[in-house]
DNA sequence: CTGTTAGCGCTTTCAA
DNA sequence: TTGAAAGCGCTAACAG
């Protein structure tokens, strides 16, 4: 079923067919009309490879994420496809499972597939080949979530975030405040976080005991339960994502100890499920459909404008504390 | 950066730089370990729109959900792409909400696109025009999670399994069993759920309470909350899927009860994160990514041999009934 | 083993 | 307002 076959039918050009679709005006109201009945009739549908060849534009936004199974990125890239079919673009989504050698091929497949932008997220924005691959490219692209000097990014300040939490915490009357995270060196992210927890710890005159830094392949439960049964045993963790605040909720129940009477634990990334669970979960939320919408925009703005992003183009969003329930006044016992 | 360029570069035609692709044993190796060389050094990448269309397939397969934010769809979608990495296939991933429209133009979309075959999960397969469009093009296709006799699809008994659940809750003492669902004329799934949960009532000589229907809109907790409260409130609970089981949990403790001490709650999915929480979420365990991956061999399989994939091929996979601390003995007061 | 060439379906200039 | 025709980048005969 292609352009010929409704041209013929229609007793037109196919350069007619075209313009219905691409410039309608250029058509006289009945033999457009009469086309578009055809259309419908046949079933027709234009071939994007051939449009996409023939125009060098894909109407495509390739979307480069982790993975979907954290649903921060599941958010953030629901924000990016309603954002996205606004302006009638397609999305090309493609996870990389923290694999930095998958992010150089996401990257090679969107060139590829010739994605008119790009939105990723990298696990390191510092040695990431695959987004220099994607700035020599001349694709206009964004990151999500990482932050980098000479990249355009719309993130959240992280660093500051921690602060603030670290400081509620204090408020709270804790003083025994943990952090567990990934993998450190996996995720700029995490470093960001780790480093807002170590200087508001230090403005506080707090000593930080030893990050929990719990490797990809550890079960969370296994590394965090024996921390918990110690008897310097912190009186509130903060966990560099929701995900791990979940599990060292379960952890702290395995070792015996009530969320938040025996322990308060905050995540960061703020999902939606976590207002949902009991107790509900104390969290640095970002704005994450927000952040993938605003990628968006951006990246429409400069393709439209036939100019690339720079650093310039970035944009730090809002962060929001949410107070679940996972959090309480620290007990005075210890 | 075409073919051309390389193909200058290396004082070659394009043929041999496509060979080399394509059909590498048909190059000396010499010239292809040159070329290989040169395109490393250009960064040269096919473009795919042009493959596609000369070659008419485009090695992707096409992926209709209707949401990423809920983990069940997010896991299979994971088992997906897992598969269809492995046999060389990129995969086309796109949501519809559980709206037929955007069902329909998910399916336009992958046909428009090329899409070598579509993996789909649709509202109801009885009335989807989305299905019989995609039916007629006689592009390979296969349902998850639906079913239905002309179509062919991998999912799971629910019906079945929903019985089993109602049973292991009269084991367990309980009698007044509840059930708690999505719009149902929404989801045939839920249809099939709420179908096994009518029949092992009857099954079992109890009269079962009126299906507590939860509309989209609604909130789940404000929903609940009422039910939970009345004297008459039922001592199990079974949620039509995970998502709503999480939240059915929140109600009861809004409304002062236990999980589950004075209410068991058990949900249907068998989400990952199930497990994970705190008490662990008793469910019916479906095999996410089975279900996506076995979707994608009978699809590759099918595209290898030309021909299209009948109701014949359609699979039942097993389910599981996850234990989780959600459910406990009845107790014997009420 | 390598080159020449037609043509996939579409858009777009140019001419009518 | 419409048509003819070139050509986007690639693959796959076919020829050598």
């Amino acid at each position: 079923m292609s352009i010929h076959a409704v041209a013929k039918k229609a007793g037109v050009s196919v350069a007619t067919i075209s313009r219905v679709f691409n410039n309608p005006e250029k058509v006289s109201d009945t033999t457009r009309e009469r086309i578009l009945r055809i259309v419908e009739e046949l079933g027709y549908t234009a071939n994007l490879s051939a449009r996409t060849l023939r125009t060098n534009r894909s109407k495509a936004l390739g979307v480069i994420l982790p993975t979907l199974l954290n649903p921060v990125f599941a958010e953030c890239l629901n924000g990016i496809a309603l954002e996205a079919a606004r302006h009638g673009y397609y999305i090309l989504p493609l996870t990389t499972n923290y694999d930095v050698r998958q992010e150089e091929q996401a990257v090679s497949h969107m060139l590829a597939s010739n994605a008119d932008g790009v939105i990723l997220v990298v696990s390191n924005p510092f040695d990431s080949k695959a987004l220099v691959r994607l700035k020599q490219s001349n694709t206009p692209y964004m990151l999500a979530y990482n932050r980098h000097d000479v990249h355009p990014y719309v993130s959240v300040d992280s660093e500051a975030a921690i602060i603030s939490l670290v400081n509620h915490f204090y408020q709270l009357g804790h003083r025994r405040i943990a952090m567990a995270s990934g993998t450190l060196h996996a995720s700029d992210r995490a470093q960001q976080r780790y480093k807002g927890y170590t200087k508001a710890m230090a403005a506080l005159g707090l000593t930080p005991p030893p990050l929990i830094e719990i490797p990809f392949v550890t079960s969370v439960i296994d590394a965090l339960v024996d921390t918990l049964q110690s008897d310097q045993r912190p009186t509130a963790l903060i966990c560099s994502n929701d995900l791990l605040a979940i599990r060292a909720i379960r952890a702290a129940h395995l070792a015996g100890l009530s969320v938040p009477a025996d322990i308060s634990i905050a995540g960061f990334d703020g999902i939606a499920l976590g207002q949902e669970l009991t107790p509900s979960l104390c969290s640095i939320a970002q704005p994450n459909e927000e952040i993938g919408r605003l990628c968006v925009e951006k990246l429409i703005g400069a393709i439209h404008a036939h100019h690339d992003l720079t650093p310039h183009d970035s944009a730090l969003l809002p962060y929001l504390l949410h107070h679940g329930e996972s959090c309480a006044k620290a007990t005075t016992l210890l």
